[in-house]
DNA sequence: ATCATTGCAAACTGTTTGCATCAAG
DNA sequence: CTTGATGCAAACAGTTTGCAATGAT
């Protein structure tokens, strides 16, 4: 079945049954450029078959991102989304169509230039070690419109 | 009542009635340091008299940001926080405490030198204009322990 | 007096859980 | 055969809405 190619290998290394719901699942992110969140995940994938019943959907989203396959994240927006990309990135966000991009930035916390927002000063006392970055604006389709 | 301090006023200047729980909810956000979640919200102002009910604390949120006086913003975490410092500004939050400051980024797009994660060349075909930036690390009262 | 706000209760939405059936190893 | 996954239905939590009582102008 379609459905099964590569993404069998990498449930059976993460230790977990590759079953039907989990494959589609890791098909779909894997080769979708989008973030989706649960229910554009849902949509998207009740056109490529079957519809996933809602429980069996966050069960599987669940276990997938327990063993380490997926990463979930909140949007400023609220929604709930899923990536199968695992390197530590960037999101670039169309504010026309929603698109969520991957990108790099390299060493932000160093770029940033962070400064105490009353005195304008740096900030020195504190132990910084992460950051996470979402840039908006209009992606390449939709800068025309 | 030491409720009404301050906050009449700028409810009066947004052209919103100055109830007395809008009044309640402006002072904590006023005076907070902490970007507080519904729920905190709610439990903090338990604190401060009469419970206010969960329906009236939504629709005087709502309102508050309809005015123009409030921000709502959804944290990594994927709760939802509010925000009476208006000014474009970033956070910074201690993964140990989990206070959240605010700080302030020059510039950030041109620093950040964004760039195409696979080939690794500048994203050149999107018009981005804003950036929305999460710093976490350990505040100075926790970077002892 | 008028009209917006409040606050209870009921409705709704997205997510989780219990459990019997089904599929993978 | 054994164990884990599925998927229905029911439970749940957070939020929103209908509407009568209340409060601000």
């Amino acid at each position: 079945m379609s459905d099964s190619s590569g993404s069998e290998d990498i449930l059976l290394s993460a230790g977990i049954r590759p079953t039907q719901a989990r494959m589609r699942i890791m098909n779909y992110l894997l080769t979708s450029e989008t973030h989706p969140s649960t229910e554009e995940l849902s949509l998207a994938l009740r056109g490529t078959g079957v519809p996933i019943p809602a429980a069996t959907l966050y069960q599987s989203l669940e276990k997938l991102c327990q063993a380490g396959l997926l990463i979930r994240f909140t949007g400023k927006d609220g929604q709930v989304r899923y990536d199968a990309n695992l390197s530590v990135h960037h999101h670039m966000i169309c504010r026309c169509c929603n698109r969520v991009c991957d990108i790099a930035i390299k060493n932000p916390l160093s770029r940033l230039g962070i400064i105490n927002e009353k005195s304008g000063k740096p900030i020195d006392n504190w132990a910084l070690d992460q950051a996470a970055i979402e840039v908006k604006g209009l992606c390449p389709d939709c800068v025309g419109k």
